[in-house]
DNA sequence: ATAAAATGAATGACCATTCATTTATTATTT
DNA sequence: AAATAATAAATGAATGGTCATTCATTTTAT
């Protein structure tokens, strides 16, 4: 029935979906592996399907490798933009969601966890690693610190620093991913949910309990 | 003159130096193409060395990547232990002193830097090189708390936690070093000092300015 | 003269990519 | 509806390039 498209919608579905199938398992075997280690074999066979098919949806193991990367990041950009969109919410809400989001399930997810910093530690011999993150990372730095600027001017918080805190509170939530990541019998997410929220208390007291 | 060693001490000097110097390479190296992207060639032509030298001195590509990564680790915690064992600091002389070096120069460049987080990003396929952290970390972690405690006890701070306050510093300084190797036209290292310090001095207000 | 250190061409393993062939889906005809 | 043609998707053996490792030879130190 469709003049203009070449293809049916099952087909354009199916090749969506093996896409994706395809990410999840790059996910996967990256966390299992590592950037360094992972072959095409490795994600075929996690995937359940035949070598030659990452070429035939990516072109290449570098762009499966990009769209992994970019995946992650959309996946995460989107959940907080849900947040900081949401008219029902108070600012002291969208900043309590906000942390809530960023030690949730979803999020703090290890094989998840091991990609992202995959990732970062190559930036700095390929910087299209940053490039896909660098603007999302600009939005988000943003967004909270106008919302840490809306909470200074509801409270009577004279002495925060809108901008300080956000670069804190960024700093200290990549600092407990990466401990989240790498030694998961120490720290816990609920305890890394804590910690974050004792830095905010320090700076919102009215608003936040340790 | 040396009876027992069988060989000279000019021939032990230069093995010792030869490892140095590969190590060195290595850590540029890592920096300049990533822990999935250095090749043994990369390593032994900027070491101004022969193909052939890393296996006669390290056995093997592996070990010289963690004893890379053994170097690094070794250098930051000798020079906290120097701080933590000076009995000439006070307790407060002795935090700053650690955050000062934790932002200084000889820690955050951003090579090695790098090399932290290729092999952060590697951890959870290859548990060798955590447990090459594992214990300093614990040791590190164990002596900061203790030096909280002290603070609280000498000072009015009845709410301080210092096991809490240490998880975050900790957390706080790898997410701070994350951003100095990422974007370093973001964030210079004397401005991370200065969000450190503006956490510190949020638990111990007495004796530290932000 | 002896022994250790260093070299780098040669080797073999590994792995991304290609593409001829097979399988599945959609369109057309009877 | 069924059969057939046309097209897209998927497969995996074969290819070629890269790279860690080896080791016979050369260089340097004792």
């Amino acid at each position: 029935m469709e003049a203009v498209k070449p293809s049916g919608s099952k087909r354009l579905a199916s090749a969506q979906a093996r896409r994706n199938q395809l990410i999840m398992a790059t996910i996967k075997c990256i966390a299992q592996k590592g950037l360094s280690g992972v072959t095409m074999a490795d994600i075929t066979t996690e995937a359940g399907l035949s070598l030659g098919i990452v070429n035939l949806h990516f072109q290449s193991k570098e762009k499966l490798l990009i769209e992994t990367l970019r995946y992650i990041s959309d996946e995460y950009r989107s959940g907080l933009d849900k947040i900081f969109d949401d008219p029902k919410k108070t600012t002291a809400e969208k900043i309590t969601a906000h942390i809530r989001y960023d030690f949730s399930r979803k999020i703090v997810d290890r094989n998840k966890l091991a990609v992202w910093f995959a990732f970062w530690g190559e930036t700095k011999s390929r910087p299209t690693y940053l490039a896909i993150c660098a603007d999302y990372i600009a939005d988000i730095a943003s967004n909270l610190t106008q919302l840490f600027a809306r909470l200074k001017a509801e409270g009577n918080y004279d002495t925060v620093d809108p901008e300080l805190t956000c670069v804190c509170y960024t700093a200290l939530a990549d600092g407990l991913w990466l401990d989240l990541l790498v030694t998961p019998k120490g720290l816990k997410p609920n305890q890394a949910y804590n910690v974050a929220m004792h830095y905010l208390a320090t700076q919102f007291p009215e608003h936040f309990q340790a």
